[in-house]
DNA sequence: GAATCTTCGACCATTTTGTTCTGATAATTT
DNA sequence: AAATTATCAGAACAAAATGGTCGAAGATTC
């Protein structure tokens, strides 16, 4: 009882991670198995079938991120390094949990309902952190804003617009220091002049 | 005629990075045959095989390393540094040419006749190139050696035992770190007292 | 030792996949 | 331009792989 649970989480790992170096479709339930160092329809006594194995997976990663992200905002007060955070830890956990990234972009998964839910669900929650975000740097009178509600919504479309060519051409140059590049002229945009950093 | 050989390095290098990327027995035909936007019984056309596109990617490989090995060697004078070079490059360049260190280890390949030719075909002629440079290092009394046969035997036989461990842990470690450690180790016992690095 | 929880191997239906075959089209030769 | 050859793609196929099922057999608990 309690220990099936744990179990669960076990192979949420495990599996987690062949998913992630070789995807859903390529990952077999035998490896699965070898992995867990069992046999392969003992798998099934705890999930009903490799597509709620990867959701689950897919669901643990959106979780984690999740905690990455409000972790990294409350580490910091000013408005503007909450932000900075904000966008540095969602593109750097991204390279992590590549699940989790793939499930929201791979083309092949698209079929998966779960997926599309949970794409609609971050993207709320996304939005919903942003406009806060936005419009406690608008309160403290460090960002100009009219509207904080369209501000998240272009910013979250910027930051969408930015995962593709940032993932795209990975090696090719620091990530540190495009995200340095492009933070600039997010703020250079957003920020007020003379702004104080309190 | 002419460009038919064209196309079969094409391949053999479109395949080779997919084969690095899921083993031999994840690719498909299919995958190949989009990646080299053709039908995948065009393919057919220039290899017999899966299996005879896959020798030729490891062949291929192999030169590469031995380029990447005699570069090395030549790059350097001291018989101390040509050594160096050797493992070091011997070992970096293994880490790329990930095919080819499959195809030496994996078990799940064992079947394969070609990759044993090639193994010890490997072997020997490492050994060869192994005891020429001790051989000159014994001749320069940089290195104190009674019989160049067996000492070149002695280190393949180290570095290859060295392989699994270096590779297994790949993440744990800085490599560099850790090769150079190993070599000072190997000098230690192969150098001799105050000898000068001419 | 009955009842329940957990694991496994054998088996199945379906899909995948390496390969072949046939023919179409482009290139080259005669 | 006819004939030959080189190049390619789609359909078809046999064999292999794979996700999933089922009943039985170990464990564990009561």
């Amino acid at each position: 009882m309690v220990d099936k649970d744990e179990f669960r989480k076990k192979i949420i790992i495990s599996a987690g991670q062949i998913f992630s170096r070789y995807g859903f479709r390529k990952t077999t339930m035998d490896e699965l198995a070898k992995a867990l160092k069992m046999g392969k329809s003992s798998i099934y006594y705890y999930f009903k079938s490799k597509e709620e194995i990867f959701e689950a997976v897919i669901l643990s990663e959106a979780n984690m991120l999740r905690n990455e992200l409000t972790k990294a905002i409350k580490s910091v007060d000013s408005p503007i390094d909450k932000v900075k955070n904000y966008v540095f830890v969602r593109m750097k956990t991204f390279e992590k949990l590549s699940n989790y990234y793939n499930a929201i972009f791979d083309k092949n998964l698209d079929h998966f309902d779960f997926i599309e839910t949970i794409r609609s669900k971050y993207d709320r929650e996304e939005l919903a952190i942003l406009r806060l975000l936005i419009y406690h740097g608008a309160r403290e009178k460090v960002f100009r804003v009219v509207n904080s509600e369209y501000t998240a919504l272009a910013v979250q479309t910027a930051l969408k617009g930015l995962e593709v060519p940032l993932f795209w051409k990975k090696r090719e140059m620091d990530l540190e220091k495009r995200l340095n590049a492009i933070l600039d002229v997010l703020f250079y945009g957003i920020v007020r002049k003379q702004a104080s950093e309190a």
